[in-house]
DNA sequence: TGCTATAGTTTCTGATAATGAACTTTGAGA
DNA sequence: TCTCAAAGTTCATTATCAGAAACTATAGCA
């Protein structure tokens, strides 16, 4: 049992709170993604290559769940869903952005 | 920018180079309270309250193998050990700052 | 009738991270 | 001699994240 979150409440700090939302690989690199535009499930999990259906169901559902992206289900055979950041999700970009930098630098 | 990432290797795309380096929560809050300056062991277990020892260790230990920050054990009884980030450390302010301006306004 | 496509879900399994508690080292001072 | 402090280490356990493989639903098409 987790109780984390009744001992601390909501971090002070807001870079923990940040990191509540972007938590784990994946994540940063889905948004790394969606920064370029709206896509598609089936074109994130190429782009994202090696990520499991399952694991990229996961991470967007949970950005969904933050306000970080919106779901958007069109009622078609075979199924299509479109996922597109929000203002919060694209406020994110200074962060992507930043890493990019460090990377190229210092990496 | 490229953001396209590459099966083979040492990752192309920057973002995920960079985050080879600051994975999982408790590395990017090590590095925020080193921003402020050198920190010993002791107070960075005060500062990131809830850490174990060895998660410390552990955390410290992989930063110093990257080149993120020294480690400058002074030979004394009780041993005391200091934390400083590098040019490379002092570098990823930039992730931080854009990840505190990014919780303090949408979370 | 069977095939195809998309966007998943389900179940099982494994790797990595993190936790908690107890223990270690060493010299100085009571 | 006993105790204390700092910075760990060690061991056992749990939590979390992620991966693989198989399965589902449905309409259009050949």
């Amino acid at each position: 049992m987790n109780f984390e979150n009744q001992i601390h409440g909501r971090p002070e700090c807001t870079v923990e709170r940040a990191l509540d939302v972007i938590d784990g690989k994946w994540t940063t690199l889905i948004l790394r993604d969606l920064l370029s535009g709206t896509r598609r499930f089936g074109e994130l999990r190429s782009s994202l290559s090696g990520i499991s259906p399952k694991t990229l169901t996961d991470r967007l559902r949970a950005l969904e769940t933050q306000g970080v992206l919106t779901r958007q289900v069109f009622p078609e055979i075979p199924p299509r869903v479109e996922y597109t950041l929000t203002d919060k999700g694209r406020a994110l970009g200074s962060v992507v952005h930043a890493l990019a930098e460090w990377g190229a630098q210092w990496t």
